[in-house]
DNA sequence: GTCTATACCGAGATAGAC
DNA sequence: GTCTATCTCGGTATAGAC
């Protein structure tokens, strides 16, 4: 799906990458929209343990930036997205885990922006989530077309806002730990 | 594209709704890539002309933030971007034409902020205009996942802060105008 | 469980008649 | 300029041998 594209995942090609003959694909998966969707749940799912860690680490706000700037999960997201325009099931799925995603993200965001003193009323914590993770996804969309005016600035800005609040990024002991690891999920 | 994805757009089936049979298509764009980039820069130079537009009205604000909250054309331009990731012709035609957004919105933005007596140093031009367009962006491709958690509170923050520097939106001759005709390009 | 073989479809593109 | 006819390719999916 990175190299080429969702519409170029054929069951001839998943196939070929893996060694085997496309009626095993059949065979395992059904059609290719359930295959579609069982790659994205698995994907989806160690997707939310990692956000589970990074938002329970001593620097949540550092955690959610750090986690939605990765240019690698943002394009699979976008070429899921492009999918699920005309497969249901995917975007369900897409849906159901957005949610899940988002539900986590104000459970443990809203306490972390009370204890910081912030008042929820004039600056909602969902509000700061998604302002978050849309200017954050934006930035990837743009830079995945070489397209970076005004980035450095804006991503200066936001890491100033969090520094007022959390202090500097520290390092977590996963950081280290994915020194030695090529692991993506 | 809108209706089933742009892997549904085929030579066979744009000749089809256009009435004609496929060899017309090829006769005309040349090469399904050919027509395409047709496509995206016919629907980005009208949307230039129309950006420009609400620019220079007297809510500059306000028209950028409301000409980005157009689910019909992020819908579209979702799918020219899920396009663009196999297609080099169109990424490039695509990171033309941001670019040359982005210029037009930071040369009339900019201005209309220090009008505003905003800070440039605390909060450079160029960073609103990524927040608003990015945050708007974000919002709009989840809503065509039927997902709208904290939406509402954070178009009710956005248009706090727009209302404070250019107070209530008022509609345009444009906006007028608009009520008599179904055209959206 | 894995393969080969195949049915069937629709894609892009072009040749050539009119 | 527009058509019909056709080539070639690659897609999904299944049947049936092993």
């Amino acid at each position: 799906m990175l190299e080429a594209g969702y519409a170029a995942v054929s069951s001839r090609r998943v196939a070929a990458r893996a060694g085997v003959t496309g009626a095993l694909v059949h065979y395992y998966f059904g059609t290719m929209d359930e295959l579609f969707v069982a790659v994205f749940r698995r994907i989806a799912e160690r997707s939310l343990e990692r956000q589970a860690r990074v938002l329970s680490s001593v620097q949540p706000l550092w955690g959610l930036w750090d986690s939605t700037r990765d240019q690698f999960n943002t394009a699979l997201l976008m070429e899921f997205n492009a999918l699920a325009s005309h497969h249901q099931a995917v975007q369900d799925e897409i849906a159901t885990y957005s949610r899940r995603f988002r539900r986590m993200q104000i459970d443990i965001i809203s306490s972390v922006l009370e204890s910081y003193g912030i008042d929820a009323a004039a600056w909602p914590p969902v509000t700061i989530i998604l302002l978050m993770t849309g200017i954050s996804r934006f930035m990837m969309i743009e830079e995945a077309f070489e397209i970076d005016i005004g980035h450095s600035e804006t991503v200066a800005l936001v890491e100033r806002l969090i520094r007022e609040l959390e202090g500097e990024r520290r390092p977590t002991a996963e950081d280290y730990l994915a020194r030695f690891s090529n692991s993506r999920f």
